[in-house]
DNA sequence: ATTTTAATTAGATATATATATAATTAATTA
DNA sequence: TAATTAATTATATATATATCTAATTAAAAT
C-alpha cells in the first residue's frame, strides 16, 4: 500500500460517522436511510460518507428492491496497522538517500586521498567529518590520549582540535583510564 | 478500545506528516531536530506532531546526552483494523436499543391481547405492525389468499389492506400460485 | 554566571472537511 | 404517463487543524 492510499484509509477511519457506518455495516448489510436514521444524521450526509469509504474500497453496494444495500469489504482491513507501518516508504527512502547523498558530497569536499583537507566551521558539516574520523576507532575499546592522537593524525595534523571536538559532540567520552567511543 | 480512543488513533495516523514521523521511528529512534530534517518541517511543528502521537501512546520519549529521543510503541500498533470495526461500540447498541425500544412502543401501543387495535397511519408505524404481523408466516412457504387472509384475521378485521400493505411494503410477493414472504 | 542550544508553547493563518439544505437523478408504483 | 421515493450531487457554512514565526523553558557547556 503506498503512503497516500494508507492516509486516505486512516482518514476514512479518522472520523466519527464514518467509524459508526463501518461499525454498523461490520453487523449486517445496510441502506442509505436506516444508517442515516441510526447515526441521526441526513442521506446525504450519509451519501457523502458512503462515497468516501467505497473510494477506498472498505464498502461496496448492491442493489435490492427498493433501496442499495452497503456491505463491508472486510479484505481491505484485515491488516495490523503495524505492518502498514513498517512497509518501507518512498518518501522515508528518499529522506534517507538525501542525507546519505549530503554526507557524500560533504566527505567528498573536505577529505583527499584519505586525508582532511580543512576542518569544517558549519557545525554540521564538522559532525559529518567527526563521524567519518570516529570510523577509526574500534568500538568498546579504551585508547589512551596518545593512541587517539595517532590514530586522527592520519586524517588531520590538528589532532588536539579535532579530539575535542569528538567530546563536545559526544562521539567519544574520557576518563582518567583513557578515551572511547560513545556508540550513537 | 473505546469509539473515542480509536478515532483519536486514526486521526493521528491520519496525517501525511505524522505517519512518516511514525514510518522513520519504526526504523530507528529520532531526535526532534533529526525528524524535523527529515521531513522538511520546523522542530515546532515536529514537536506539536510528537505530543500528539504521545497522548495516544503510540510513541514514548527518553533523554540521552544533548537530545530527547523518541521511539515507536510497537505494541499500540500490532492490531488489525478489522478487530477494531468489529470490536462491539456502545453508539451501535444504543442504537440498536433505542431502535428496539421504539418498536416495543409501537407494538405495544396497537395490540392489545395478541389483537391489533387500529392500523398505523404513519407509514413507519405501519412498516413495525406488518414486519409484527408477518411473523405469524413461515419462511418459503407458499400461501394460498384464504389462508392469508385467514392468518392475518386473527389480528385484525380489515384483512385486506393489511394484505394489499404487505404487498406494497414488500414483506410479502405473489404470483398465480399465492403468497410468500420476502426474505429481509 | 553567562551563553548556547534543543525542545516546547503561544499565537496567527490558511486549508480541509463534515454537515445541512436544496436540487437533481433514477427507479418504482399507480 | 404521472407520482412517489431512494439516492446522489451542488452549494454554503462552520469547525478543526497543520503549519509557521516568535517567545519561552530547560539543559549543557564555557
Amino acid at each position: 500500500m503506498t503512503e497516500e492510499n494508507a492516509i486516505r484509509m486512516f482518514k476514512c477511519l479518522a472520523d466519527k460517522s464514518r467509524l459508526q457506518i463501518l461499525k454498523s455495516l461490520a453487523v449486517e448489510d445496510m441502506y442509505v436511510e436506516l444508517l442515516a436514521e441510526r447515526l441521526n444524521l441526513t442521506p446525504a450526509t450519509i451519501s457523502f460518507h458512503l462515497r468516501k469509504l467505497s473510494e477506498i474500497d472498505a464498502v461496496k453496494s448492491y442493489k435490492t428492491q427498493y433501496y442499495t444495500m452497503y456491505s463491508l469489504c472486510q479484505d481491505t482491513f484485515a491488516v495490523k496497522i503495524l505492518d502498514i507501518l513498517k512497509e518501507q516508504s518512498d518518501e522515508a527512502d528518499l529522506q534517507e538517500k538525501r542525507e546519505q547523498a549530503y554526507r557524500k558530497k560533504v566527505i567528498d569536499a573536505f577529505f583527499e586521498y584519505g586525508k582532511l583537507k580543512s576542518i569544517p566551521a558549519q557545525r554540521k558539516k564538522e559532525r559529518i567529518v567527526l563521524e567519518e574520523i570516529a570510523k577509526a576507532f574500534q568500538p568498546g575499546r579504551i585508547y589512551s590520549e596518545r593512541e587517539v592522537n595517532i590514530l586522527i593524525a592520519d586524517f588531520h595534523d590538528d589532532f588536539c582540535t579535532i579530539r575535542r571536538d569528538m567530546i563536545s559532540e559526544r562521539l567519544m567520552d574520557r576518563d582518567e583510564r583513557g578515551y572511547w567511543l560513545i556508540p550513537q
